[in-house]
DNA sequence: CGCGGCTTTGATGTTCATCAAGTAAAGTGG
DNA sequence: CCACTTTACTTGATGAACATCAAAGCCGCG
């Protein structure tokens, strides 16, 4: 019944195009549910059965390769569809997805938003874009990474958090070096060390999870040429 | 006038739902072109104007990141939507395209694709599918790839061009070893060591671009066990 | 308390890039 | 057609980047 949260990217598309049946329709079959930090809710593999948009908190999209790597994809930030990536092309999903904060998951009917596609063209439209948008960016930060040395991946992860999820020089980590290690495909030890070379250089200070940035253009500049 | 090309998957979409008045308009600006090897048809930073599709040849995706670096993003064969990746997200491409073999691509009318999103939602549903599937493979490689030792990622190379282009256990390889290294992130004489340790072990004959596979099986587990 | 997981550092070895040098192959201009 | 340059390929020697192994401290939790 209820779709007037604020800054929701679903608002954004919807109403630039949809009429006040298909809103009642699409919101009343709405769940909204409240994920605990580290709760996996979604397992590589499930049968895909609902379209789930990330409302608030942050979450880390993850898997096994074939040869048993743990490897972590991408970060999500709310606006972003958790479901996105899969729903269209296949039966399962093939990542997982933890939240690394408290987060709120909206949860849509699936069948209801692909029928949308066939019945609204602005809807679809939209749709593809904000896919086509999210799945770049994950490429993108992919291809970057693979030519980077260690140090610029430690770097981007440092980089990542402060100039798209804290926006503040200090700001704990969501996410262990551990973590760090399988979305950088470096060992744990090659990044505990990096961020400890990055503190006697002054570039950074650490305290646990707790990381302040000195200097940033220091950092930017490890970041950019590799 | 013309959209009777066999084994057209334009023609999947479509066939599907689309009227034959929607079928004259749109084969109507259809511009078929023959793009000799080597020669790179989309340049990154280019605007979009138009819809292609690859109908004949083999092509690879590169691009050139912030830092400089060379990268090949992915090979694409015949029934790939080139322009896929990023039509509906920006207003440029983020990457080239170039034959590798003398290609045929079909050229359509960016707006009348648009348009049937719009007005047909069946071929939105089926385009989206399409280009989900795209970049699911194309990601899913980039992982499979950052996980693996410079054997593994040869193998990956060998063993793409077999499974999934020539279907023989001889082949031409289509890129040069540069472009393996650019492919897999490695250097050049770091590809070549590969190439020739497997040669040596009895894995694969090589005469220049010549590639045999004498033992896949031994390939292929090299593949999975990094 | 004791256990397991996360973190840190050091020592060591492997993987890989870089530099150097040379051969082969392929285009280029006269 | 041949000298000439350029580009691709190959191998060896060396060193840097990175992983692995080992040991120890820390912390939360049953």
């Amino acid at each position: 019944m209820n779709c007037s949260c604020e800054n929701c990217h679903i608002q954004a598309i919807f109403f630039k195009s949809i009429n006040s049946d298909e809103l009642d329709e699409f919101c009343g079959a709405r769940v909204e549910k409240i994920i605990p930090a580290g709760t996996t809710f979604i397992k590589q593999g499930d049968k895909i059965r609902s379209f789930k948009y990330l409302k608030e908190g942050l979450i880390k999209l993850h898997r096994v390769d074939d040869a048993g790597n743990k490897q972590i994809i991408s970060f999500g930030t709310p606006m972003d569809f958790v479901s996105i990536h899969n729903i269209f092309a296949e039966e399962t999903y093939s990542y997982s997805v933890t939240a690394l904060e408290t987060s709120t998951v909206c949860i849509f009917n699936i069948d209801i938003i692909k029928r949308l596609i066939k019945t609204n063209g602005e809807f679809a439209e939209n749709l593809i874009s904000t896919k086509s948008r999210a799945s770049n960016r994950i490429l993108s930060n992919s291809l970057d990474l693979i030519s980077k040395s260690m140090y610029g991946k430690v770097a981007s992860v440092i980089l990542f958090f402060h100039e798209k999820i804290y926006f503040t020089m200090g700001f704990d980590l969501p996410i262990s070096r551990k973590e760090i290690a399988e979305y950088t495909g470096l060992s744990i030890e090659t990044v505990i060390r990096v961020i400890s070379e990055f503190r006697r250089d002054g570039l950074i200070k650490v305290y646990g999870k707790r990381i302040e940035i000195i200097d940033k253009d220091g950092l930017m500049s490890i970041y950019e040429h590799s």
